[in-house]
DNA sequence: CTTTTAATTAACCAATAAGATCATTTTGTG
DNA sequence: CACAAAATGATCTTATTGGTTAATTAAAAG
């Protein structure tokens, strides 16, 4: 008799949104401050429930964690997928997806971090998600299925690991989005502002075509 | 009277010793577990003196850390520039510093989570070492030298900012080295082993070779 | 309406954190 | 030797940490 497909419930007790509010805090605190940084008492406090419910539906602190990875990562790859790269041809799509870091520096922070922080702990928690790397095949698949398009078409030369061309996205990406601190503490804002950003996406752009086209 | 240059002092008390000896086993214990992850108790507890004598020395746990920080990049800028690499041919010398992260992935590993926990902290403290862009001034001059004189020899093309190379550099350095966890985690260890470093290496040379090239 | 189960609150705990205090020893110097 | 300054050892303080216990309320099931 209830029309409404996903119907908020608007119960007292709502278990779904609390859970869902707990994993909201927990990845801008684990963004912000890492695993060992970030306080399980203040994700608390900032939530709209208490720690005791953290512990109830989590269990403990690194398992929170692993929950907001999972989730953070959910959220970013989806994001990549449903742009329209895939009608555009080889080398566009290439090039749109080199531009993504360099025009959506802002959007990625929190998910750099998120990475950043785990690789600081050697990945150990990523390791312990299940099904972490069926996670990721959709980012994998998409420039393998550009690359074989590009060769098909005769722009690219065959032969290639197309893993390649995901771990050049994710290089070039992960610095300009994580590394902005150090680097420009290191040696300026020059390829900061608007014009250098565009600088380094095209020189990149040049980069990855010369890699793989023929 | 005293002819030896640099005596190693064998008096009780050498305040020049336990200050390295803190550094080394702080530069370890930041490295391994970040800023907010490592504890005074614990360095102090690795160290052959006390953590009375950290505070002394130091004054606190940021104070060290960025004593840290200053330390790891001495040592690691150090390198880069005494590899001969001036004395190579334009093309060489780009080719010789793309690869050491592949080649000498494991030596650069503590530096990059030094230099990853610093960005998780927006850079705070390195933009609190005076003198830190001038510790990086070697680093940006190599490159632009090289290409300075890679126009002059007619083998690069003018006109481009030398930071964009720097920048290249540093990039696909940080996420071999950095990165390695997380990028395993998502698409197995393809480009792990020795070909698979081999080949991103070849490949990065090509790109960055096309981006500075005529 | 009652009983069972899921969700939630509030107070609590032992361990560890960073850092400070105070007294003591070692050292270079007059 | 005497004395001031530097170096160090032992102990303590206060706040916060991750995690738990026990009791309570709300919802679902019989």
């Amino acid at each position: 008799m209830n029309i409404q497909a996903a119907p908020i419930p608007r119960r007292k007790q709502n278990p779904a949104a609390v859970k869902q509010n707990i994993i909201d805090v927990a990845i801008k605190e684990f963004s912000a401050n890492g695993f060992a940084g970030s306080s399980v008492n203040i994700i608390a406090e900032k939530t709209d429930t208490s720690k005791r419910m953290i512990y109830y539906y989590f269990g403990g602190k690194s398992e929170l964690y692993r929950a907001a990875i999972e989730h953070a990562y959910r959220k970013v790859l989806g994001r990549e997928n449903d742009n329209g790269i895939e009608q555009l041809n080889p080398v566009q799509a290439l090039e749109a997806l080199v531009s993504i870091p360099f025009r959506n520096r802002e959007n990625l922070d929190c998910f750099a971090r998120i990475v950043a922080g785990e690789n600081l702990l050697s990945g150990k928690h990523v390791a312990q998600i299940e099904g972490f790397r069926e996670l990721n095949e959709p980012a994998r698949l998409l420039v393998q299925d550009i690359y074989e398009k590009g060769v098909t078409t005769g722009d690219f030369q065959p032969g290639l690991n197309p893993l390649i061309i995901r771990w050049f996205l994710n290089a070039i990406g992960t610095f300009n989005v994580f590394n902005q601190y150090t680097f420009k503490a290191a040696f300026g804002n020059e390829l900061d502002g608007l014009e250098g950003q565009e600088l380094l996406r095209q020189q990149m752009v040049k980069g990855l075509l010369a890699i793989v086209q023929r």
